[in-house]
DNA sequence: GCTTTACCTCAAGTTGAGTTGAGGTTTTAT
DNA sequence: ATAAAACCTCAACTCAACTTGAGGTAAAGC
């Protein structure tokens, strides 16, 4: 119940990052301050939690432009309730679900590819990653990486 | 047993990456070459097992100068054996079950936490991850991340 | 009271992973 | 034989995510 009040110093601690960083983000619009008399950014306790979001999607590769469209369904007026941050923790964890089952369909493939030796251009899903890996069920909320573009198919001229 | 020889063109609508993507792995040893008498790269059908081990690892957010290590596993004077690449085979797929365990914990995580409610700052793996997340099992094979040294604790001193 | 520490802004620099463009050569196709 | 497509080098640009630095103000500790 502590109602504390946080300045960049405690939260850049706190948090293990920089000042600069809470600079940045903030700039960035990922996080919120109010100032003192003395213009000196002033923290509610929200923060760290946005912060340790911040942390944990971009070590599963989530953009910061991803997590701020993520935030953007937090209320901006009031205070993030319970139930705002269920909701985005909802869609996170039907990404992490995507991702766990990518990296998953990978290990596995990896096992009978990488090592097989054989050079079958038309079966082996590590020579073609778009089919068998990239599309592998993944429900996109909040990557959409939307990749492979060029999709091309044509096999080189020369042979022995 | 197609020993076919692949111009940079080839190469890049096969793996769907630009020209240019390549001469930069080049740059970065990450591919290698030989040139014909006009000077035009040719590739051994080799690079095309590299580019797609390239691009697998990248998904899973592994940085290119990883992957150049552990493609230094790899024989640069002669043409990879299959060995060789079981080799890298293994040590990839360590990394994933680190990759894997994590993502798993930090989702069964979110669910009890993210949109908890608590404000527990001791308890609380969301506003503590460095013990609770980070260092949770991977055998950091490829991956090292290295990350936290700012680990002070220290609350801010106002309450209500 | 004064010194040290923390904070402020704004501009510029850094790193990773490429991309773009200019100016020129080679290959391929007709 | 000639035009189009593919290739070459090298330098510069881009974008994300920060970091560093200069020059100055505010707050805390003794």
């Amino acid at each position: 119940m502590a109602e504390t009040i946080w300045s960049v110093g405690k939260v850049a601690k706190r948090c293990g990052i920089n000042v600069s960083t809470l600079h940045f983000y903030e700039q960035q619009g990922l996080i919120h301050s109010w100032r003192n008399e003395g213009n000196q950014r002033r923290y509610k306790p929200e923060v760290l939690r946005r912060i340790s979001v911040i942390k944990a999607a971009q070590r599963v590769g989530v953009s910061l432009e991803e997590i701020k469209q993520a935030f953007e369904s937090l209320p901006n007026n009031r205070t993030p309730t319970v139930e705002d941050w269920q909701q985005l923790s909802k869609n996170w964890q039907q990404m992490l679900d995507g991702r766990i089952a990518y990296l998953q369909k990978l290990r596995d493939n990896l096992a009978g590819c990488i090592g097989c030796g054989c050079l079958s251009m038309t079966n082996c899903p590590l020579y073609n990653p778009d089919d068998k890996l990239a599309k592998s069920g993944s429900g996109p909320v909040l990557l959409d990486q939307a990749e492979q573009k060029a999709r091309a198919q044509q096999e080189p001229s020369a042979s022995s």
